[in-house]
DNA sequence: GTGAGCTTGTGAAAAGGATCACAATTCCGA
DNA sequence: TCGGAATTGTGATCCTTTTCACAAGCTCAC
């Protein structure tokens, strides 16, 4: 469930005490109804205790596990422009197992360059860097005109899963997964909203 | 539908020629199934033609309406900080209708820089350039630790619709329409179906 | 120990999407 | 002009998700 996230996330914002938490709090923090939050959490098998709520930490745990957070999640970067820095630099990773490994550029002046840590690749540099690391999620943050070579770069590399954040859709395999984020769509559904306000 | 701009991004990316395309055609790019781009589109009004397709041009204007895409929609970006900057350097804007107004950021040291045609700007100016502009949408480009209190600037000076790329959850009036895009949870979304492969 | 007050887990009903299948319509070549 | 190929629009069906409702279970105060 694409919910899941959310919840932990939420669970995370809480304070330590008190150690539960009811379905019906968790639901209003996460914006959900109580019987979403509980049918999905049954989802997880039956963890709660009746009358009380939920154990957070437990809970947490639960969720990381289903998420697949407990695992270790090698990840490159392709593109250091404004976003791929942004990306490289964001800080919600280390807590969650996610772990950049490697940043790539095409532009030559860029390569060499120190950013998040890590030094601005070359592209010819992926497929070696991902198989040794044993990569299974690429980031596309170039240009929308390098996108899709950019796509086909890391799936001929091995790459199983590819966070798109370029204008186009991209086509690869049918067995790799890919995530669109792009800003145009998002402010697009946000004026379709406003437009169609209820 | 959340896949109108899926749509209008994949009519884009098609050549001028022909003029028309097939629901199979774009259902085929935009990895969907004829009938639910059909479906999709005769929700907008039946503007196709039978035994020859969808006129591409008057397709997208269509969409674009639909959208409110024809409409001005003036746009703040809060943080300054390297989301910011890609955010306000993003080409995508211009054809679209959207129009950064301002970038704002809390610390002194970058208010009055030049970022992206524009200058950075301080917290305090909000309230007046939304107004001034009539800016419907703000983007939240902060650190996690400040999005909230920006949720309130922007909801307070009048901004209706929220796009929040910080990785928390904020809390807004109900009538204010927030969309959260957060890299964590987007990798999580991967890692949670390289967990479960089908 | 008992009753009152919460809260979960879950079957059943309702709602919402997706898919199927095909009649209706158009184009085009002969 | 006619027949066949292509393509839409949509009713019917199926499947998934959401919501409802409530019995079962836990805790606490007295």
């Amino acid at each position: 469930m694409a919910r899941l996230p959310v919840y932990l996330q939420c669970l995370e914002s809480l304070p330590g005490r008190p150690a539960t938490v009811s379905s019906q709090t968790l639901a209003d923090i996460a914006s959900v109804t109580s019987a979403k939050v509980r049918k999905d959490l049954s989802y997880l098998g039956s963890h709660g205790v009746r009358g009380v709520g939920y154990d957070k930490e437990q809970l947490c745990l639960l969720i990381r596990k289903e998420l697949g957070l407990t695992e270790d999640w090698p990840v490159v970067i392709v593109g250091a422009g404004n976003l791929g820095s942004a990306l490289a630099n964001y800080g919600g990773f280390g807590s969650s197992g996610y772990r950049v490994v490697g940043v790539y550029d095409a532009d030559p002046s860029k390569i060499g360059q120190p950013l998040g840590g890590l030094t601005v690749q070359a592209l010819v540099d992926i497929p070696g860097d991902v198989e040794s690391n044993g990569v299974s999620i690429g980031v596309i943050a170039t240009p929308a005109s390098a996108a899709q070579e950019t796509a086909d770069l890391l799936t001929t590399a091995g790459v199983g899963s590819i966070l798109n954040f370029a204008p186009v859709v991209v086509r690869v395999p049918s067995t790799t997964r890919v995530r669109n984020v792009d800003l145009a769509t998002e402010l697009q559904i946000l004026s379709y909203y406003s437009v169609h306000a209820r």
